[in-house]
RNA sequence: GCCGGAGUGGCGAAAUGGCAGACGCAGCGCACUCAAAAUGCGCCGGGUAACACCAUGGGGGUUCGAAUCCCCCCUCCGGCACCA
């Protein structure tokens, strides 16, 4: 840190280089470092639970420790700050905290490249980061930072994995995941390059069934999707959660198979069943082996295995021009309405994730099922009928009709229209025992098994005897062994950790071996929020009491990489914490704000490799915290992002100095000025910018926010050598310039409210109180239009009636010019703003 | 393909039915200075001698009045992507 200075007068002299005037300069390290030790020596930011003020829980997301800090990192967390110390001022007792996301998958890649334990990597990054967050100015209280790689955290984790594993919310089951043979490891989906190529070593990879840990996300889909409609959010995050869970109304209908199996299938058009001239199972079904006939066994298999080496995205896309593949099985289903035997084909083109992993196929009505007959030769029946366009025929369609129209060839539904009569098709199959009503989800239940090393290790254990036990809540933490060997095999270390490995078994005390995978990161962050009202607690992951006085979190701010997954899995969490008791609410984060992504100069994304990334420290020292605050809260909308530009800052410099000279002469002077007009005048600009700032405030338009900031300084500047400046208005304006920038630049604005002689700390102050009567203008400037176009602007009293504004408006000479003798045909008037006189 | 968001001076932008370009950066001129920096004053979309006029991605429409509302199209960014 800079070294503090006794004196910042006496350092300001120093820089002094002769302005217009005697007075010192502004110099930001002086100020700041100066600042940064009071508030820290005097705990300025530390939040009291007990205090009796109302609660505001400002959360923003906590950071990857990837390193060292950049303009982006302040773009998220300065620009909530001043939000946050808005709420101070305004009377609350503010939480504003801090912690690091310390889990992760870097840490490990530099273990391996490096030779640093990711142990050591992580707590010397989080380390450096501290020292460039409290060069920031944040109010962040450092005694309830959270580190989600401490065992003190991650023992939460497992525990609260246990209350899953308890009530059914967490389990094991196969899954389809990818697999390197050549470094024996699962990869994660992103891992898997295009062609199949393991990002690591180059190999063919494959599709392989393997155990997997899993919570039951799925079980509230309904809750997460109806919720999503009283949330603050941002409409386009709620979008894409409820595209995610993705509901779906149908029904479940059930196909005999000839070797007596049933075959179910989901369906959003259970009406078009009598259409179905086939089935079609995903390659991967269960029934897939027991169906195939010995004739098709050979050309099944083959297609089975070229599946599953495909990417999800080839397989998934719907570039038209990628035929639609598949094989027949040589087995017949049983149409439930028709009594049809139908053939029952596999492609890939049906998702095994999704519903039963089986359709039936109405190639009539549905353009993918229309794709594969037309590839296969497959028979087509309408069973839909358009009522105004042309007769649907089988053998001259050209794609499927999924519009409005009456049900045909379909016996005793015949007629009825769709899709309105849906419902009373469903009926009639209920009541025949055919099928049922059923709502599907697209969301799946979220992976959560890890096969890597930094991470929170999964608290159970295996006996030869027993199965799988779960580790007792009395012996957490499960600790994750330090003396791991990293080698680049792609293995995890806890797979050949002896001491890690071998244990007893909790429930018959024979040798077992504990489970090796660890959870994904994401675990961490789905609860961390609810940690920092209770850091310290070692009973639970965090005291309900505490969680009740500060949850749910009132802001959250984050960016809009977090829009799906991070916010679903947090919302979960909290409807799980809930069920178990832990708190009384199901919605962690009430109002929720978006910042854009900066960008480098190029536009490109800022990377750390590419060395793209804009440091901070740099721009601070050259011109001060402070003026970066500023400078990234007047770069555009927060919410809207964009590249990064470094000229602008000298700018915030200038506005800075010149208020710092402003509220230095002012402390100088005396109060022996009298200019009623003039103070008048100011009084109504000293709160129409009360208001102006406080309303961009509360809307997060910090931009226009700062140049409300602007336009009062450069008012004060223009009167500074007037009478005016020797006033008790003179006074209260400069009073509250430096408290509406108490927020923005906390530094200089203590450094001011002192000089100012008021008591310490500015930031202890109350939010300026706009007052209407003050800010109400006399005189308007009336604009005057003939048909639309400006043709004079009228100074007139701001309440003038609409007679008047009439007579005045034609008695203008320009006015007079373009009306030119002709009769007003109408006259319009927008009161104390604008009048428009039309002729034709 | 579907769903969002955006397109305005040299640049970042403001204005969400009522003066287009607030505010800032850059630039230009002037003052101060031996000089430069800093600071201050002025100019700063196009066009004209000055007006008129033209101008918010393009085209149409609604309106007394449109950057703003409606329809069609183009471009860029983000998300989802055979979900039965």
């Amino acid at each position: 840190m800079t070294d503090i200075k006794d004196s910042v007068i006496e350092a300001g002299r120093e820089g002094e280089s002769g302005g217009p005037d005697h007075l010192e300069r502004y110099n930001a390290s002086v100020v700041e470092s100066k600042w940064r030790a009071r508030w820290e020596a005097d705990d300025l930011y530390r939040v009291d639970d007990a205090d009796p003020r109302p609660k505001w829980y400002s959360l923003t997301m906590y950071p990857y420790p990837s390193g060292t800090l950049h303009v982006g990192h302040w773009y998220a967390f300065s620009v909530p700050d001043v939000y946050a110390r808005l709420q101070r001022m305004r009377g609350f007792n503010v939480l504003f905290p801090m912690g690091f996301d310390a889990f992760g998958l870097p840490a490990e890649n530099a273990a391996i490249r490096h030779g640093i334990h990711p142990a050591t990597w992580t707590s010397e990054n989080i380390e450096g980061m501290r020292q460039q967050y409290r060069q920031m100015g944040a109010m962040i209280d450092w005694s309830r930072d959270v580190v989600t790689c401490a065992p003190e955290y991650y023992r939460w984790n497992q525990w609260l994995f246990l209350k899953m594993l308890e009530r059914g919310l967490a389990y094991r089951a196969n899954g389809s995941v990818w697999w390197c043979p050549n470094d024996q490891t699962v990869l994660a989906n992103e891992q898997v390059l295009e062609g199949n190529i393991c990002e690591r070593c180059g190999a063919s990879v494959s599709k392989r069934d393997l155990e997997q840990w899993y919570f039951r996300i799925t079980h509230y889909a309904e809750e997460l999707l109806h919720n999503t409609e009283a949330l603050d959010w941002p409409e386009r995050v709620k979008i894409m959660q409820r595209n995610w869970i993705g509901r779906s109304e149908g029904a479940r209908l059930s196909f005999s198979l000839e070797t007596g199996d049933l075959l179910e299938v989901f369906t959003t058009r259970p009406d078009t069943v009598w259409g179905a001239t086939f089935m079609v199972l995903a390659p991967e079904h269960p029934l897939v082996e027991k169906i195939t006939s010995d004739q098709q066994r050979t050309a099944v298999q083959a297609y089975v295995e070229q599946a599953r080496r495909q990417t999800d995205i080839e397989r998934m896309s719907t570039d038209v021009s990628r035929p639609k593949s598949g094989v027949f099985t040589g087995g017949y289903a049983v149409n439930p309405v028709t009594d049809e035997r139908i053939p029952v084909w596999i492609a890939d083109y049906v998702l095994m994730g999704y519903g039963t992993g089986a359709i039936m196929a109405v190639p009539a009505h549905d353009e993918r099922d229309f794709a594969f007959a037309r590839a296969f030769d497959l028979p087509v029946r309408v069973v839909i009928q358009p009522e105004q366009a042309a007769t649907l025929e089988p053998g001259t369609m050209e794609q499927a009709y999924h519009g409005p129209g009456r049900l045909v060839n379909s016996g005793p539904v015949d007629g009825t229209p769709v899709p309105s009569g849906i419902p009373s098709v469903i009926d009639w199959l209920e009541e025949r025992g055919r099928g049922q009503r059923e709502v599907n989800y697209r969301l799946r239940d979220w992976l959560i098994s890890r096969q890597r090393y930094w991470g929170t290790p999964i608290p159970v254990v295996y006996c030869d005897a027993c199965g799988m036990v779960p580790v007792p809540e009395d012996q957490l933490p499960v600790i994750l062994p330090l003396d791991a060997a990293f080698e680049p095999t792609g293995q995890s270390p806890l797979t050949t950790n002896e001491g890690f490995l071998r244990t007893t078994c909790p429930s018959c005390g024979a040798a077992a071996k504990r489970e090796t995978d660890t959870m994904d990161t994401f675990v961490d962050s789905s609860w961390y929020w609810f940690r920092y009202t209770s850091p310290h607690d070692d009973r639970l992951p965090f005291d309900p009491a505490a969680a009740a006085a500060w949850c749910p979190v009132d802001l959250y701010c984050g960016g809009i990489e977090h829009a799906i997954l991070h916010l679903l899995y947090a919302r979960f969490f909290t409807k799980v914490c809930r069920d178990i008791g832990l708190i009384d609410h199901g919605e962690p984060f009430l109002r929720l704000r978006n910042q854009g992504m900066i960008l480098s100069e190029e536009g490109t994304k800022m990377s750390k490799s590419r060395g793209t990334q804009v440091a901070p420290d740099d721009l601070v020292a050259a011109h001060g915290a402070d003026a970066l605050r500023l400078h990234l809260m007047y770069l555009g909308p927060w919410d809207q992002g964009g590249p990064w530009n470094s000229r602008g800052i000298v700018g915030m410099e200038r506005l800075i100095r010149t208020v710092f000279q402003i509220a230095v002469e002012t402390a100088g002077n005396g109060l022996d000025g009298a200019d009623p007009d003039a103070e008048a005048a100011l009084r109504r600009l000293t709160h129409r910018t009360i208001e102006r700032v406080t309303t961009d405030l509360d809307d997060f338009q910090f931009n226009t926010m700062v140049a409300a900031l602007y336009e009062f300084t450069n008012e004060l500047r223009r009167q500074k050598d007037t009478p005016v400046a020797r006033t008790r208005s003179w006074r209260e304006a400069v009073e509250t310039l430096v408290l509406l920038m108490a927020p923005s630049t906390p530094y200089v604005a203590e450094e001011l409210w002192e000089r100012l002689g008021k008591p310490y700390s500015v930031h202890s102050q109350s939010w300026p109180v706009f007052d209407p009567d003050l800010a109400r203008e006399q005189f308007v400037e009336l604009v005057v239009q003939v048909n639309g176009k400006v043709r004079d602007k009228l100074t007139v009293p701001a309440a003038i009636s609409e007679e008047r504004a009439r007579e005045l408006a034609l008695a203008s000479d320009r006015v007079q010019e373009f009306v030119n003798g002709k009769e007003p045909l109408r006259f319009i008037y927008v009161p104390g703003r604008l009048a428009n006189i039309v002729v034709r």
